[in-house]
DNA sequence: ATGGATGCAAATGATTTGCATGAAG
DNA sequence: CTTCATGCAAATCATTTGCATCCAT
């Protein structure tokens, strides 16, 4: 499998992407965006407070920001089987195309590995192919119901 | 969107299963496999303390046994984007087959309805009929890789 | 009897919130 | 200035664990 495409979004365009959506260029703003823009896998939010360094911001920070990102659509939250979630950056603005893909994680190691096609018999033909083995997969939607629209 | 297959275990089958996995047939572990071979959609660990009542076990004795059954492979762990897990029947014993399938879960009111063909396209297009709209669908792997196998 | 099962309380880990202070527009 | 951002501590919520006791085999 490639490595994740390239969305590094360096402290300029952080500053632009958070203007761009209303929120304020705040150094701890445009480091958890950098930081998380920079990783070829999602992130938890203890990682990217790791990834900060002691001296940088609290970890309730980091989940209020990543919250206000979630809102502006510029993260994603992933679930990938663990007691956490993941998250990774949906949009890089202008030059940086976002394509939807899934992950693959190993349930023993823990390794994340992308994958980039949604189809699933493509997807476990892939996966197999990169040594995987019992493979589970978990193909879950959600929407607005009738009711609710 | 047909109802869930009635995997429904009666407390006959229900010690059956658990002493064909090598399980205490004690109360609790029986009324939890009842519980949730019941339920037309998966249940939380909380949900199913609450529906057993308060008379009954402690929310640590659910985990304690939902963490068996799921070594058994008697459940199935769900992740359906909440902030917890929800816990499925996968076999029901003899007479009782389990078909692979996945859940739509509505964002906005919480519903979960039940997907019976693990197919991308047909799914999409039976969840739209449905009704539901703004569709979002999360679809991970896990797998053991190669270094770990 | 003996090991597994359970209740209860305390511990853990992820995430959220209240409040007082500091920074961005 | 005035709103929003942040640190810190405390609160929540889901889940786990230690320990003493109790039940299944």
């Amino acid at each position: 499998m490639k490595a994740c495409c390239d969305n590094h979004i360096n402290p300029e365009k952080a500053k632009n992407l958070l203007s761009l959506n209303g929120l304020n260029r705040t150094k701890t703003k445009v480091e958890i965006l950098v930081e998380l823009s920079k990783s070829k896998t999602p992130l938890s939010a203890s990682e990217i407070h790791q990834h900060l360094g002691s001296e940088s911001c609290d970890i309730s920070t980091v989940f209020r920001t990543i919250n206000q990102f979630k809102e502006k659509g510029l993260v994603k939250e992933l679930n990938l089987g663990e007691e956490f979630f993941r998250y990774e950056v949906t949009s890089s603005g202008p030059g940086h195309d976002h394509h939807h893909h899934h992950h693959v994680r190993c349930r023993d190691c823990g390794d994340i590995k992308l994958i980039e096609k949604c189809d699933i018999a493509i997807f476990e033909k892939m996966i197999s192919k990169l040594g995987y083995q019992k493979m589970e997969h978990h193909l879950e939607f959600t929407g607005i119901c009738s009711q609710c629209s």
